[in-house]
DNA sequence: GCCCGATGATTAACATGTTAAGGGTTTCAG
DNA sequence: CTGAAACCCTTAACATGTTAATCATCGGGC
């Protein structure tokens, strides 16, 4: 038996330890993307937009965890840097459509290379056999929640955990 | 080995499943809180003045992981709601300490349970075994995270983290 | 005692998270 | 065809995260 079963002392409540744990692996990566002006948020879309030709606002968000609400803001400003380009569809006026420009792209290079380092750098200290089990445990535990066994009332009001969407 | 040259496929890149995961585990809370009109952090702050008679600000902020910045807008939100009370130090006229009120500890104590019994179903959801690996793997990469390998002088602290700035 | 750097807390400015409401489109039943 | 519902995105309002600046106080050296 752990500590577990008695009294949880509060610190390790586990989306306190979720918490922790963000910050610091974020703490290694934030620093480039400040010296580049970018927030995380930014970086994701960046991020997730580098890897396909466009996007709509809500393929977009489901991708990187942005909410629309919040991609309405940051959008904006970073086509006002000329990072991105929007677009209507053509076929549907309510949607809009958003890619990476030639310098969105060019900034992505340029940072991808120090975010993979840093990603080495935080795999070593951690360890990659411990890595991988995080990664299957926060799987696990993503799903697990997700779908709590019978429990599907209309819960499924808002936000989605995009569980592993469909395979590129 | 994996692909660890390339650029990870992003969905699963770490700090974005913590955050998903954190994400799943607040959902089952957060209805409950939102219910008494507390937020995450309202709550946390509760959680931490419960346990002792009173704390001042610096320590309070380091046991819920809330900056000072962060607790002076919440703070007085809770002490105009009567929920918590504010004094200043009698030795030092900076200080302040917070304690809760009765009333404070009212609302803690009907929310306890319900907390309790959340955490309960998500412990049988998720599996103890997993559970506890969890825990014993976001501790280890808390730690191994906030020491880059060769630890830099002073090791006092547990196991918090208590710096986040590079300098400047 | 006095200056001055250090310290604890607050405030301001900006960015995001969250929820609700709004506006323009599309879809579909009737 | 038409009007209501559904849909996608945006905007607004509030709460927090983050950084820097500010203020008051404390501490020590002189």
């Amino acid at each position: 038996m752990t500590s577990a079963s008695r009294m949880r002392p509060f610190e390790r409540s586990l989306p306190m330890q979720l918490m922790l744990a963000r910050e610091a692996v974020m703490q290694r990566f934030r620093p480039h993307l400040t010296a580049r002006g970018l927030t995380d948020q930014q970086w994701r879309i960046i991020r997730a937009l580098n890897e396909v030709d466009d996007l709509e606002i809500a393929d977009l968000g489901a991708r990187c965890c942005l909410h629309a609400a919040s991609l309405s803001r940051i959008l904006p400003k970073l086509a006002a840097d000329g990072l991105i380009s929007r677009r209507g569809s053509k076929t549907d006026q309510r949607r809009v459509i958003v890619s990476l420009t030639a310098k969105g792209r060019r900034l992505f290079e340029a940072l991808a290379p120090q975010s993979e380092a840093i990603y080495a750098a935080l795999a070593r200290d951690i360890g990659s056999a411990k890595l991988e089990k995080v990664y299957q445990l926060l799987d696990d535990i993503i799903v697990s929640l997700a779908r709590p066994a019978r429990a599907r009332r209309n819960a499924a009001a808002h936000i989605r955990i995009p569980v592993r969407k469909t395979g590129p």
